[in-house]
Parts: structure tokens; sequence; C-alpha cells
DNA sequence: ATACTATGAATGAAAG
DNA sequence: CTTTCATTCATAGTAT
């Protein structure tokens, strides 16, 4: 029964570009949140556990972070997803009637891609992507590779640092 | 670097002209917010999605609203007024120490009514309420209206609307 | 203008 | 997986 009211840590979180970012809890940085959504939306839903330990270890370059805030991160934004999927789906509204057009779910700025949930998409290195122009041929190498799947990752060039690879072994 | 960017009403605004002007985010009516408060009284504390989906669509009467706005209103009213509670009872604690118990409810001036969080309660028409005296017989009339439980609520005769009846079928 | 306040929105963490 | 809790960010409205 303990509410642990934390702890101050005053946060100034001003608009000078000074973060001294909170303590407490895991304050994902730019690029890590953008390295997820990409993953996310390459169609990774559930890590495994070698999967999330992977990717904590390569975002660890841009900032502190553990395997447990991928976890959280993923199940966060997948539970999200939905509930916002679920949300807009039924506007049966009734008393809209009278105002046709007026309704454009804000809820979704995004385009809300299809239901794509693939659960253990690949991408290979670009090397070996070439010669994998088909959708099958793909699905051939996947097959092969089973033990040692690739999820390739480039950074935008803004930012100094080697390109990213996250290579996820499934076993 | 930009740190503060917030992701959200990045609507499409500038496209169609200044209109929309109005992009950010909701602003509840007088209506709505009474509503809303009502029903927070009433003892309803975490909507079910069905019932968000109904009360938006009732309150959409009195303006602009949309489902998630009604999730995220519940999701405030109650987390803040645990917040204030959890002040209190701190504040209470610390003069516990010398106060005798009798003086402890003039230290909490807020009203705060106790923690009957009743996730599902159901309030009838008056008429048949009569027959539901006690918690036990409610509940039995809960179960029998398990499809179609109503929140009958009338606004103040200030408005030139008919009263609202929120009627949240589960389902 | 500037500071403050109330509150809508978002999300990390965790409970169920 | 679904739902809830806590804490924080952002901003409209308002006071100073």
């Amino acid at each position: 029964m303990e509410e642990g009211m934390s702890d101050f840590c005053i946060q100034a979180k001003g608009l000078t570009g000074d973060n001294g970012r909170k303590c407490g809890r895991w304050n994902p940085t730019a690029e890590q949140v953008k390295i997820l959504t990409d993953l996310f939306r390459s169609g990774l839903r559930t890590p495994t556990t070698d999967q999330i330990q992977k990717i904590s270890s390569q975002l660890s370059f841009y900032g502190k972070i553990e395997s447990k805030n991928v976890f959280y991160w993923f199940q966060n934004h997948k539970a999200r997803e939905r509930q916002k999927r679920r949300r807009v789906s039924k506007q049966k509204s009734i008393i809209q009637l009278e105002v046709p057009t007026k309704y454009f779910d804000e809820i979704s700025q995004a385009p809300m891609e299809p239901d794509r949930v693939i659960e253990t998409l690949q991408l290979f290195p670009l090397n070996s992507y070439n010669e994998a122009d088909s959708a099958e041929k793909l699905r051939m190498m996947a097959n092969e590779c089973k033990e040692n799947t690739t999820f390739s990752y480039a950074m935008g060039k803004e930012i100094d640092h080697p390109p990213l690879d996250l290579c996820l072994s499934f076993f």
C-alpha cells in the first residue's frame, strides 16, 4: 500500500531546448520513437524476448533505455491502435443524421493503414534485398534464414552516427 | 532538435483556408460538462466503450464531440479527484499525530463524497425506482435490464430542448 | 505581455 | 490482451 508519491525531480521542461528529462520513467528520444514506430509500421507487433533485447540494445545508442521499455512500448502502441480503431469504428450516431460531412475523425490524423499485422515481417539487408524482387522470393529467403531474420533500418542523414541495423534472431 | 514537438494537431488546416481555426482541442459546452459531471456524481467512473459511444453520441447534440473526448474526460476527472483526495489525506496524516479523530472532517474542506465507486450504476426512471428500495433489488433489476440500462437525465430548464435521456445498451 | 490555472491529451507503467 | 492508474505535456481561458 505504498503510493510512493515518488520524488520531486522538478523537470524544467522549458522551451529553451535544455531538457533535463525526468528521472523516474523512461523518456524516449525522438530517434528511439522513430525507430520503434518504424518497426511497428513494418509489421512488428509483439516482439519476442530476444527481439526486445536486440532492439533495446540498439536503441540504447540514442539514450538510456531498458528492455522493459521496449516491451511496454509495443504493448501500449498495439493496444492503443486497437482501442482507437474500436472507438472510431462504430460511429452510429443517432443525432448526427442531419450533419452529413461533419465528422472526420480527428482521432486518427494518421492514415491508419489496414490491419496488416505481420507478426514476423522480415527486412533483409539491402545488398541481399536486390536478389529478392518478388514477394515470393522474399518468402523463400525468409524460410532459409529462419534462424536469423534481420530488421534493417537506416536512420535519417541528419544524425551523425552509423546506420542502424537491428539483427533479430529467431530460434 | 525539435523536442517539444507536439505530434498532434497536425491537422490539415492551412490548405482549405483558415476557417478551421478550431483545430486544436475539444472544448466542451456548458451543457456537455454538466451532463458529464452529473454522470460522474451519479457514480459513473469508468464507462465502457459502449457507454462512451452512447454518451458521446448524445452529447453531440450540444456541440462537436468525439468518443475519445468522453473517454479522456472521465479519465482525467477521476484521476484528479483521486489526486486531490490523496493530497488531503496526506495532510490529514500529518495532523493526525495530535488531533483527535473528530476533527478530521474540518481538514478536508472538499465535499468529496466517499469512495463509492459504482462502476456500473444505473439510474432508473423514478416511477420504477420506487419498487427498488434496496441495493439488492436494484441489482436484480440491473440484471433484468442488462441489454438496456438507462441513464436518465433531465436538463435544466434554461435550454430550449427536450430532456436528455442517455440510453446505454449493453450487449 | 506575462503569469497562472484548469483541463484536454498523451503515454509510460502496471494491474487485471 | 485489455483496462486502469500516474504523471506529464500542451494550451485555452483568465487573472495580474
